[in-house]
DNA sequence: ATTGACGCTTGATGCATGTCAACTTGAGTT
DNA sequence: AACTCAAGTTGACATGCATCAAGCGTCAAT
């Protein structure tokens, strides 16, 4: 994810209306002046860094958190130090969500890099969204997303083997830092291979071997965390419904 | 889930201000007039029939379905006839959500027994929903406990072996069914072992197995699709993260 | 009753992937 | 540079569950 691009302390306090991310974020759709509406509830901290916190599971919920740069993962903590990853977020992306009902946070977000991260006070963005109809509307499409999205991924985590999840996962992360203006092919990883396995479900080795595999294959470039694709349309082939080769297993 | 009970003509057409499901569904937190206005958008068709769809994946977004009696299976179909179940939804329970950004199904939606269904038009529910706070409220409640409990699978299907799977498919069945007035003991499950299997990531045998396999070991009594529950405690305790015996596997 | 189809169960076998262990590499610290 | 520690890689081995195959109960139609 990290760009290696030097970010000045200006350019994390923008405002949504000069944000590059307001077509992927809550302004999406605003007219200009309730953008600015907007903006005036949102809460904008310094920097936060690898490992801190947005929010841990049983907190009481009061806002909603927005990745505007670097990149943020949500995790369910387990008693002995176990953790299942939810999921990686990139700029743009809301978290949060899964809060609202039970007005407590269940999982954890901790910040994977030095990211800046925009805070939206819940009650408030509820009142301001009762009076702004696309604002609503824009809200229901971000969670409705977010359960499609969760619905991939139990399709990915219910049916497909070891290759499929890596190769979905490598495509994924391509499409979507691609919607954020940076290359679909040449990219840092922030997460761990250990914190990748967690999320696909699969054990830390079994992903060593599969990036050692994908770059054998020709697939990829890969060195530490600095990923290459050099062959995005196989990956993505890998990555669809279709079974990696002859055999395919779990067609339950 | 078909708890054999007689269900007239009459009582499936009921109005939401006399619907037993209030408290689960969208009515919930409302002041009776307000009540009153979401009923009147509401269309109540006859009921379905086992096998009858809701919606098919890749048809335009219209409605939100809500079941009212009956069970329905959400799935995402495969070209090779192979399909994974994503979810089984109890009288209450919206389903569509997913859709609403797209405004197009992704997935398809199957009715599993005769069911009585209400069909909610998005469009005139977003209308009203803005002009009642408190249903729009407890639309984003309703949109954040769906992602919760996608959560709450992702945890299952990444973490947790087969006898947990089926052990927490079970307790989660016996506790809705629980909320909804029936016995969380002795109850009929209206899908095939081949679907929950799809549900569960699991193969039709495993689960044929561990039903076998729970009923030796004193948990339950099943008959075909009657489950009786015999020691729920243990079954729960099973569910939980907790690991099956002294050997956890999975534990990245 | 007979038939057929389907869903379920049970056993035998194999494989993908988890687990364990040892080693390598890289980054940070002194 | 030497040391430390975490992260990653690789190999050897173990196992849970998928797969294949066969048989059985149930239900509906005839």
């Amino acid at each position: 994810m990290t760009q290696r691009k030097v970010i000045s302390f200006d350019t994390i306090r923008v405002a949504c209306k000069n944000c590059s991310l307001s077509q992927l974020c809550l302004p999406m759709g605003l007219a200009q002046e309730d953008i600015e509406r907007l903006d005036s509830i949102i809460k904008r901290s310094r920097p936060l860094h690898r490992g801190d916190h947005l929010f841990r599971g049983g907190e009481r919920f009061r806002s909603l958190y927005v990745v505007k740069t670097g990149s943020v993962k949500t995790y369910a903590p387990s008693e002995e130090g176990g953790e299942q990853v939810l999921g990686f977020h990139l700029p743009g992306e809301i978290i949060g969500l899964d809060a609202i009902d039970k007005s407590c946070h269940a999982c954890s977000a901790k910040v994977l890099e030095t990211s800046a991260i925009c805070e939206v006070p819940f009650q408030r963005f509820e009142e301001l969204a009762a009076s702004i109809p696309s604002l609503q509307h824009q809200m229901y499409r971000l969670l409705s997303k977010e359960i499609g999205q969760d619905a991939d991924m139990l399709l990915l985590l219910g049916k497909k083997n070891a290759e499929e999840r890596l190769a979905a996962f490598l495509t994924s992360m391509s499409s979507r830092l691609s919607k954020r203006g940076l290359s679909p092919t040449d990219f840092y990883l922030s997460m761990s291979r250990h914190e990748i396995g967690s999320y696909l479900g699969l054990a830390v080795e079994t992903v060593s071997r599969l990036f050692t595999r994908f770059q054998e294959d020709g697939l990829l470039r890969v060195d530490r965390k600095h990923v290459e694709v050099l062959n995005l349309p196989a990956l993505e082939m890998m990555a669809g419904s279709a079974p990696s080769s002859t055999h395919q297993q779990r067609s339950n």
